[in-house]
DNA sequence: GATGAATGAGCATTCATTCAT
DNA sequence: CATGAATGAATGCTCATTCAT
């Protein structure tokens, strides 16, 4: 979950420990990982893990902590990176949808944690999805947007969902580059972006 | 999920353990729901489950092939009601929405299951998502719609899930309906529909 | 467990749940054997065993009962026909051999039974055991066998019983008659047999 | 069946474990004796028999191999040390039957193992029997022994075993020794050894 | 930091037995 | 007589967590 390229020498085993429940919970469920299972794929015993959480609960919350972080930092910057609104709702896209195919257990993570679990309020402050929320609330009373900010959100996150599930499936393949594009431009369609640049590229 | 209309009195075991056991998975997933759960509610004891499925993963499969095949029937309905592809579609897509918010553990249920399990192949002959898919696919290349039916997939049946959790969190009121026009108005758009009589009959 | 030889039209339940439970606990042993297992091969219900009988205890009881009854009978039968000591004993142990190969199911039965029930003692009055005891005891005290008769018994009962099982596993052919005559004349050669009669029939 | 002998401080968990499973095992049988019963003689709880092995059958096939390889080494050693085919005879049955009264659970388990389970064909090769049955194949050839070897291994082990059983019953008496000896001659007039030496040491 | 034995609660499943029909 | 749903206690096994080493 480092993200950053290079090379290091070492990780330290609650970065492992992380790494592998991340890992885990995403393709298993939490109910479906055992403590058990993520000391075996770090190579350490189970009572070890316990020297770094004090609980199963706490390593789930910890991770779900460190993804809507990471997540809600990209869309951050991608939001503060556009010169207007409609840049800034392109952008945020392109970042949720890079993010969805690079990391990928962090993605699912994340669905499957609020699928599951009720999300704290105070956690709710940095969730990804208040950003995007803010975003279009912003564009929809500039007028930027055609569809209530609500539906915004749920066709551009539910949209990026799919597309990464039926990815995972070998429906589609996230090879092909033009599709991703073509995605945006829908999303951007769906949601009525009125702004020239957009229009331009894509046929409304 | 009782298939039947109008009023009844009784209500057999089995046809409760699947109303208990399909509102508990939909909630709390597999894992997460045990055999007492299941018999709690419906007032009985856990052996007394084993006289009607010999296994909690047979309760899952039974359920999900019920579930698929009610969207799936009324899928294939609506396709078969349209008098051309354009009208198919949006009756595709209102029955989809319809279905999530008047079923909603039925339609949890599918999404939870298709999250954690490899749904066999037999079973996918029914799969809603296939009817969907296929339906795309003829419009696609009859250029009824403008993007790839593979994303049409996506566009709809994403948005229409997402739409469906942020309900459940009240993020927004299924109450409204004139929301509900203008989710689907929104999904017709982003998959590039072109005919008129779709403009005529749905405010774009 | 009927014995007689002639056609019939009818069994009844309760000899079919008898005859189900004998050859079910020979083969399984008797926490091996459900009810459940034994209503199957009946061809009816678990409940309705208990119209015949009020419990599973009672029906390995009963049983044993029958086999002990039966092989006792034939026993005293061939004491009974014995002109003497030497005759008795040489006809009780092809009793035994015959029974042994005759109905499996009784003798592994019996054998079983004894492994792990502690025989209550009004049934050892008519055990077969005590019966083979009371003819070499006798015969210990005429000299006309040369070994104690507790370890007559253990010869003479022992090896019929190992020569089942080897039967079983399919390590000697019950078919082979000449052998079974080799395992009588051992059996008695193995007790000292004094009698002339014994002698000349079987090579010491 | 610790193997040292001598005195001891300390027995692994492992090992109280086999020995609880052993004893208990061949005294009520495999599906007789619950887990449960098993911790509760060791002073544990039922999780931790699961920390030294993996299932209840594991334990069930861990010691029957262990018995085989004790009392097959005995048999071994035993032919081994026998200078010809009557002495190796002699010293193999006095093997078995010091065997069945030093270590009576271990016996036990060996005939209830046999009774239920069908041994695996490449347990079979260490099985004890198989060394008697080589032995007497022998000793057939070379006219040592008057009967066929597999009847002597049936009058051999079947003896051995009702004695065991009968002295378990309290018929007879253990102590006795003149009484084993008298037991022995008779397995070996049973099977008609013919050697003199064997008449010598043996009082016959 | 790490190990691994142990705990104790819980889980899916089985089973003898009962009982309303 | 027979059915089959239901009970309730058990059974083999799992798992998060603790703790002595």
């Amino acid at each position: 979950m480092s993200g950053k390229a290079g090379t290091y020498r070492y990780v330290s085993t609650k970065e492992r420990i992380d790494m592998a429940a991340l890992h885990l919970f995403a393709e298993r469920g939490f109910k479906g990982t055992t403590i058990k299972d993520i000391a075996k794929v770090v190579g350490i015993t189970e009572g070890a893990i316990y020297r770094h959480y004090k609980s199963k609960e706490e390593i789930v919350e910890n991770l779900i902590d460190r993804v809507i972080k990471d997540l809600g930092k990209r869309l951050s910057d991608a939001v503060a990176k556009g010169k207007n609104l409609t840049e800034k709702i392109k952008l945020a896209v392109d970042t949720l949808i890079t993010y969805a195919f690079e990391k990928p257990d962090c993605f699912r993570y994340l669905n499957i944690y609020h699928l599951f679990k009720k999300s704290p309020k105070d956690k709710d402050r940095r969730f990804p999805g208040k950003i995007l929320m803010g975003l279009f609330k912003e564009a929809y009373r500039a007028g930027v947007i055609a569809v209530k900010p609500e539906l915004a959100l749920c066709i551009t996150v539910g949209t990026v969902e799919r597309l990464f599930i039926f990815n995972e499936i070998g429906l589609i393949s996230k090879g092909d580059r033009s599709f991703m594009g073509e995605v945006e431009d829908s999303i951007l369609r769906a949601i009525g972006i009125k702004n020239g640049v957009i229009s331009k590229n894509i046929a409304l």
